[in-house]
DNA sequence: CGCCACCTTGAGGACCATCAACATGTGTGG
DNA sequence: CCACACATGTTGATGGTCCTCAAGGTGGCG
């Protein structure tokens, strides 16, 4: 019972009127969300909706050709470099509405892997459409550019969890963005489930699988959070968010403060 | 004899017609560099030029209207944020040629601080601007699309920079980003002139201004390089290219591999 | 000259990666 | 339905890396 009825919607043939953008349920998540109708149609009109996706399909790889943009309608997804010495670093999870697949537009080549671990579909945004749809909107490109800047701006984030965090805070805020970004997918907010193994998030986070596990279990036993397989459930978020920020648990938040 | 020069061509007046794009002395690095003469005047016409900046001078802080990009050019800046907890994070360095300011445009407020190291002077573009550009030329887009991917990427490498290496790989990496950038900018390849302190560095590579003392003087001490202050000339650039990309120095590079 | 910011050097210990072994779950074929 | 293999996850012991604290050195600028 996963989001099999979406995959449906497509199911049948390619005609598939009903899954333009107006009506697309998680169009209040897409960047078409701001544009208005006109706008909206032809967006809509130049993406290619709902492409269905195996779990461990890849929708592109290092070296293909940088031709359009993706958006998660369905599913979940990780993208993941290949460096010359071999190792391979997880860059990011994706999950419904947001947008994949701006790595390297700079020399229009992929540098970056990108596949499904779950049962998905994405919608498709030619390269050569944005051009066309400057024209037509001028409001789009900025809503693109702000989309961008989104994905900029975690990336500065993620920057300082990898930098300055230790293992249990980097961990609480990954923990918490997910549930976050669940909540806005529309699923529960305090039952998050994973798609990812535990090695897809220690090497994403820069850390050991073990260590991993270890803090997990650590959570688990002060009773913040519970387990079962890749099901998580926040018991206590408000514990779990001093985490994230302090790195700790703080005892009671202090309102005064000689600050500089 | 930094580069006042540059600052000279402004000081008279605010007329300067000859600051103008196309005859830009950094044209070669600017986004700016691929577009037609008609996109390029249109372009120019629509761009502050060449606005000189102090040392020090914040060009905004956090919680600023977000309307314009920067782009230097001439000087060295530094961005960085505050967190809750009153933590500063250096989250990068700018080079004559390069991109600033695109860190939050999703909500119309800055969330960082731009703030110049050095004499310099940035040119901006208020980001009305950029609709209107769109309509005369839908290229422009492309090329401001390119230009924010760019740092995508560059932020997807110091995530893998962050999370995955080692204080010396950090440090040789560092380095030799600087030392490319700094040619890019028409420096010289192997003499690389800080404006910011070892904090600064630290900071942004999320280790102890401590260690970054010590390797340094380590790399002085295997006369991998030279250090007179905060100038620093890379006497074997090869030998840090290696620690840069295995963490060590590797003896010969092999050439067969079984790999996967 | 003396202050202050910046940088260096040393000693000790925390944190977490690593190695190793085991547990649990999942899928496949008999 | 069971047996087996393989992937994934847990748990424990050990050591290295690098942060922290502390003290002293250096240069710039009033």
């Amino acid at each position: 019972m996963r989001n099999n009825q979406i995959l449906t919607l497509n199911k049948g043939s390619s005609i598939a009127q009903d899954t333009g953008c107006s009506q697309c349920m998680r169009k209040p998540l897409c960047m078409a969300h701001t544009l208005e109708d006109n706008s909206l149609h032809a967006f809509s009109a130049l993406v290619n909706h709902a492409r269905p996706v195996k779990p461990k399909q890849a929708l592109f790889r290092a070296g293909d050709r940088f031709d359009r943009l993706y958006f998660v309608r369905a599913g979940l997804f990780k993208s993941y470099r290949l460096h010359e010495d071999g190792a391979l670093h997880v860059t990011g999870f994706h999950l419904p509405g947001e947008m994949m697949g701006l790595d390297n537009m700079n020399n229009g080549v992929h540098s970056e892997y990108l596949e499904a671990l779950d049962t998905g579909s994405v919608c498709e945004l030619p390269l050569a459409a944005i051009e066309k749809l400057a024209r037509v909107d001028g409001a789009l490109v900025m809503q693109l550019m702000r989309t961008v800047s989104a994905e900029v701006s975690r990336e500065k984030d993620m920057m300082y969890l990898l930098g300055k965090m230790g293992a249990k805070q980097k961990l609480a805020n990954f923990l918490i963005d997910l549930s976050d970004r669940s909540y806005t997918s529309g699923l529960h907010r305090n039952k998050i489930h994973f798609g990812m193994t535990r090695a897809d998030i220690a090497n994403h986070l820069g850390m050991a699988v073990e260590t991993i596990s270890r803090i997990l279990q650590g959570l688990r036993d002060q009773g913040i959070l519970t387990i079962n397989h890749r099901d998580i459930e926040l018991t206590h978020r408000d514990l779990l968010e001093s985490i994230a920020k302090h790195g700790s648990i703080m005892p009671i938040p202090h309102r005064d403060r000689a600050s500089a």
